[in-house]
Formats: C-alpha cells, structure tokens, sequence
DNA sequence: AATCTATTCAATTATTCGTTTGATTAATTG
DNA sequence: CAATTAATCAAACGAATAATTGAATAGATT
C-alpha cells in the first residue's frame, strides 16, 4: 500500500464515523443515550420523530459503532458505545458552544424567554451547606448514573413533589445538559412558589466522563 | 421560542460543525494545520488535491469555524482555530482508531509493509538516557512547537545528516501522528543504516492539547 | 393466534456535495 | 505601471447521497 492510499483509506475512514455526526436528530439521540439505554420507541417519543425514522438513524450510529444494542424481551435497548464515542460528542458539543453563533444565540434566547436566572457552573459548587443539588432528569437515568449528594425528582414529579425541598437553601437543579430543558423548567415552577433555585450549566454528560465510577456503572 | 424549535436549532447547528469533519480532505487539512498554519498551495501540494479544490475545502471549515487566516504579503495562512477544533479532530481520531476496524486495518497493514517494529507510546518514555527523541517533520512545524528535549531533523534531510545522530541511543522518531507517514519512513531509514529505531505512536497533536505552553507558542 | 416492538424494504423526495473551469481580486515585484 | 503570483469566486455539472414514510416482515411475549 503506498502513502497516498493509506492516507486517503484512513481520513475517509473517519469521515465515515463523523457523518454519524452530522444530522440533528442523530446529534440528539446521542444525547439522549448518554444519559442511559432506552428503547426505541423511549426514543422516538423524546426526539419526536416516527418509530421507523428513530430505527433508521439508530442503524445509522450503529454500523458507525456509536451504539450498541441489547434485547430484552420485546424491547431492544440503545446504549452509547464506549467512552470515546462520548467524549467525541462532549467534544463536538462543546466545540459548537464555544464558537457556533447559532448555538450561543439559540441558546440564550431560550433562556431569556424562560426567566431564567443565570446559571451555575460545576467549579462554583465547591462550598456545600447552603445549597442542594437536584437531579430532574426520569428517575430510570437517575438510577443509571447521577452527580454525588444529588436528590432526585424528575420533573413530572415536581409539582406534588416540592414539598420535599428546603426552603433555606438555594437549589441547584441539572439534567441532561445544555439542550435539556429539564432543568430550565424546573427552575422556572421553583422560582414561581418561592424557592430560590438556579439551573447547572453542565449536565450528566460532563460530570459521566470525568468520573470512572459514573461510566463503569452504567455503561 | 418552544422547546422543539429549540432542541432542533441548536442540535441543527452542531451538525453543521459536524459536517465540515465530514469528508477525507478536510480531515486530512486538519491534521496538517494542527502542527502549524499553511498556506493554500502548501495545503494543495501535500494532501494532492488542486489548488482551487482545497481553496473550496478551506472555506467550508472557514465558515465553520474550524480554521481561519491571516494574511502576510502575497500569502494567506490558514491555522487551526482554537483548542476546541482541535480538542474535537482529536477526539474523532481517537474514537475511529478504538473502533473503526477499517482504520485499524489500515493502519496495521501500512505498518506491516514498511516493516515497522512496533511503537512505542509517550507514556514509555520515562526513562532519559538510553533514547533520543528525533521530530522529523518540516522545520516549519518543528519551529511552531514541539516535544521537549526533541532533535529536528526532517525527513528529507535525513540522509545527508543522519551522522549527528548518536549510535548507543534507540531513536524515538515522532511526526504530526497515526497517519503521518514520516516518521515511519525515517524509521526504516535508520535501521537501514543499523540504527536502534523506533516510531512514537502519538504525534504533535497529542502533546500540543495537553499542553499549555505548546498551545499558547504557536496557535 | 394475537399482540407488541422493532426492523426492513421500497419508493419518493429532496438536497447536498464535490470538483473543475475560467474569470477575478489582491498584493508584490521589476 | 505592467507583469506576476496567490487565492477566491461564481457557475455549472454530474453524481451521489440522504432523509423520511408507509407497508410488510420478523421476533418475542401473552
């Protein structure tokens, strides 16, 4: 094999797995099965498209090895596939946060329009006592992984669930990350009966990665 | 704006980004710019691709912001913009060669015909004393950062200088990374020569994100 | 057998992508 | 200023690719 054919096997080799990348709603169910394994149809219903569309782009991230599947009785569940397919998502995420306009455009004009305050970052929660960390995310991606001291009640859970929180202490509220809107609404119904509450930047995404526990766990 | 109008903007705009990874000589222009800006001709010559085409692929990551360009008299250079374009090329490369069987495959078979000895990994190089470390790039790239402790001699000087080079030492030469074929060739050249050879499995690439200074010098 | 879940197939539609050509802009040099 | 060098641009071509949907199929469960 001479140099030209070895280099041109191997970059289009890899512009393979990064078309895996490149379609909103693929962008989004790996997002999704960052946070833990679901089933098709879970997915489908989260990302709203069609059952058959979901299938397709999870064959998609498959035969790119994005994703992995396990059957379980009727239900066959999606999983990320491996810590590098993470981190080159966290990568890709945070590349496009960090100079995509539209991103950062998008992503505060949602958040304008919710009222939320402006959120913390994971490095500013060093002092603990006056506040409390909670995880709204659905109680199965909880279960799959969670940030440490973290109390969860997911979201559709809230409202008869509030009574649970302290009023003294300000709560910090995470889910998914940047794109979830968990959290944004979370804080939003906090604020609304008095608790003051602010949303975490980060999500479980960014905490799973830079904790071995988090992914042996659940992945 | 609602929560699905929302979700699909930002993960339409990620896939943008994604998109300007997507195909072989974007990647390969990556690379290259990751061990130090070139400019349009440079960039055509060394990925064998017309001067008009790599104009046209430059644009595309120009306007994804992956690179940019400064101009100096009759040239324009283009660089790698920011540590998260290259943080993010680092992780796809990575996530392809821990998973991609046709990347692996490539890169085996390239090696095994060059009949390469095996690699070594930076995290091997410990002990001082009984190696060198040779950077066998162009001089330019050298000049725009490089290992510590590094001796420059570009491959294609190589013959005519391989005398400076101490024969009680195993060589440890390094390139731009997996798919830079000059360390490989400076390899089977020493050993020609009854050199101690080896390659470095990393590349520039690898050290240049883990380390401060390397990034903040030449980007 | 009936039901539920997911995949596959076929077809449609849309679109986007890459490359080359030839003209053009911009800076430099003699 | 004319000539040269470097890079971009616009247009166009061709090809290929990709996304989505509905219907049929397969696999597992009750």
């Amino acid at each position: 094999m001479e140099k030209r054919a070895f280099k041109d096997r191997a970059y289009a080799a890899i512009a393979g797995v990064a078309k895996a990348f490149s379609h909103a709603n693929r962008l989004e169910i790996i997002d999704l099965l960052a946070n833990g394994e679901k089933t098709v149809e879970q997915i489908a219903a989260q990302t709203a498209i069609s059952v058959a569309n979901a299938s397709q782009h999870l064959q998609v991230l498959k035969s790119a090895r994005l994703a992995r599947t396990r059957r379980e009785g009727n239900h066959i569940y999606y999983a990320l596939n491996g810590r590098a397919a993470q981190a080159a998502w966290q990568a890709l995420r945070d590349l496009a946060i960090a100079q995509e306009p539209e991103v950062q455009l998008v992503l505060q004009q949602f958040r304008r329009e919710m009222g939320s305050p402006p959120s913390r970052t994971l490095a500013d929660l060093t002092g603990g006592g006056e506040t409390l960390l909670l995880d709204v995310r659905p109680a199965a991606e909880f279960a799959a992984g969670q940030l440490e001291n973290a109390l969860c009640i997911p979201l559709d859970e809230l409202p008869r669930r509030m009574g649970e929180l302290p009023r003294d202490k300000t709560i910090i509220a995470y889910c998914r990350g940047p794109f979830c809107t968990f959290a944004d609404e979370a804080v939003q119904l906090l604020r609304a009966h008095g608790y003051e509450a602010v949303r975490l930047e980060e999500g479980y995404l960014d905490f799973a990665l830079s904790n071995e526990q988090a992914w042996n766990t659940s992945n």
